[in-house]
DNA sequence: GGCATTGGTTTTATTATGCAACCTGTTTTT
DNA sequence: AAAAACAGGTTGCATAATAAAACCAATGCC
């Protein structure tokens, strides 16, 4: 592979985000780490992960602030949890979630459902003006970041 | 590598939708086609992706439904187009945009915004309610789809 | 006709991934 | 207490995915 370009210094945000998260697994761990999973074991069995992959992207998950690893109460193991950076990646996997349910499940075929835990209503994402109108990609344009300019 | 391992039988939506996209440069190309890119040769050149790998992942997303390629009207080459199923995948990118924005960038640091093109606007996303109030991941549960079982 | 451009394909080198085996420390079973 | 099982890894090897560069065919331009 001669090493994955890095996008690290792009002035795009989403290419940046992509550089960070935009790996296979990195983001089912995250979507697993959602669902309350902290052991390295049930990471494993629930992804089906080889071992030495699954401890190099909790170690970059890590290191990157998304995950942090706390020893456990009676200091048997430990727990991996979602940091604040990790858990403000929720609108990412509900966005992943409600696009692969519009376009990804056959017409009578079941799926997993996001609900609020304390009323069971829907959970949804809507693309929105900071004065509360919905956009669509359409009505959106990006505004770029003037080049430094050499004086 | 013996296979990557596919994840398009799962129930959970988020698996699909990264089976299908959530390779490192799928994401970036549509990223680029909601963009305006429409040329094998302007993704190349935004993206410094190799040729090769290039065609693989326009093949793929045309074949997942995500790009058409229809030929240009001189008939001298081919455009890239975002389907509607394309297209929906916006939220997404806002929410790996927004979340890059709040995390990825130094204090003073740049970055180029999303904006409503006839106000200038800033867009944002919200994770809410089907009747309007906002969730965050401490709200939200995922209600697993039963087990299919056996008589 | 000759040459550059576009849109690829092929070849080759290197990296990443997956599997299985192994290891260490702790907990449970006998 | 000894044996077995489990948690949380690391190591070594085979193979697949990626990148870079060279090559190629079909227009378009002079």
């Amino acid at each position: 592979m001669v090493r994955r370009k890095s996008l690290k210094g792009d002035y795009c945000p989403s290419a940046r985000s992509l550089d960070a998260i935009g790996d296979w697994w990195s983001l089912l761990i995250v979507r697993d780490a959602f669902d309350g999973l902290t052991r390295f074991n049930e990471f494993q069995k629930s992804l089906g992960i080889a071992k030495n992959i699954l401890s190099d992207r909790l170690r970059t998950l890590v290191a990157r602030g998304i995950l942090k690893a706390v020893p456990a109460g009676d200091g048997s193991h430990q727990e991996y949890r979602l940091t604040e950076k990790g858990r403000d990646l929720f609108p990412v996997m509900v966005a992943l979630r409600q696009w692969g349910e519009q376009h990804l499940f056959l017409p009578g075929e079941k799926h997993s459902k996001l609900v609020e835990r304390d009323t069971g209503k829907t959970i949804r994402l809507e693309v929105r003006t900071e004065d509360g109108r919905p956009v669509g990609p359409d009505d959106a344009v990006i505004l770029r970041v003037p080049e430094p300019e050499a004086p």
